[in-house]
DNA sequence: CTAATTGCAAATCATTTGCGCAGGG
DNA sequence: CCCTGCGCAAATGATTTGCAATTAG
């Protein structure tokens, strides 16, 4: 899936992109690195920044910022896509929308751009249950 | 214009509010600290980062993460807007769009939730001039 | 065999915080 | 006068990096 990109197929590097490519959610190096040592003791933190890093810029694995002060990290395998973020929980539901990709394309256009990337999220909570403060 | 939010109006905090109500661009902290000090030199940037959180929290800054691992500021009377930045100048430009923001709403209530924030940012540049690599 | 890769620990970077001192109300 | 806010420097938390040992091709 990734082998034929000038890197080394290491045992590590393995780990850590099985790992990611199993998720389903977002998680931080941190947490990739539990998953990691989980399936293979022989992982070092350091290496899991430096994977990650090195599967970003290949265009493998997607960084994502929630502002958390850490990055959380997708494979792109799984397509362009955005994300609504409970405000309550926490939790980060993804979605596609064409309308909003067009919109966002015309709104670039318009201030004489050519859109190359899209970041959007919405910060929303579920109505029904009010939070008691 | 902030006076009266329960906060002491020290001198620092003038300057800051200051610094930060005439910038028409969206500075980091570093930035903001070396404007500050240009004004009045008894300002130091623990307090520049004790200020600008204090005022993210009273609303009348918002914060910014547009993916350089530090924050940046910008006064909340521009009014709700997003940001396209240019990736080969690192230029900033703000937007504001209503179609946007009603289809955003949309796009939570279809999710089955209700909009609280929206972050967009596009990242685009310009198509004529074609940057030799 | 040789360059790429790893682990570890030390180094960075942005940001926060403890503490004794100063100043606003 | 009292409590809030300040400067300083040390503490934090995420991420990066130098270096010597290890390994893929």
């Amino acid at each position: 899936m990734c082998i034929e990109r000038g890197l080394k197929m290491t045992g590590q590097r393995r780990i850590i992109a099985r790992v990611l490519s199993e998720s389903e959610d977002h998680p931080d190096v941190e947490e990739l690195y539990r998953r990691a040592v989980a399936l293979d003791a022989d992982v070092s933190i350091a290496t899991v920044y430096r994977t990650v890093r090195l599967l970003e810029e290949k265009g493998i694995v997607a960084r994502r910022d929630f502002g958390e002060g850490r990055s959380r990290y997708d494979p792109t395998d799984r397509g362009q896509h955005h994300h609504l973020i409970d405000v309550d929980t926490g939790k980060v539901i993804e979605f596609e929308d064409e309308a909003h990709d067009a919109l966002a394309r015309d709104i670039a256009a318009k201030l004489g751009f050519e859109l190359v990337d899209v970041r959007l999220q919405l910060f929303a909570r579920r109505p029904e249950q009010k939070k008691p403060k």
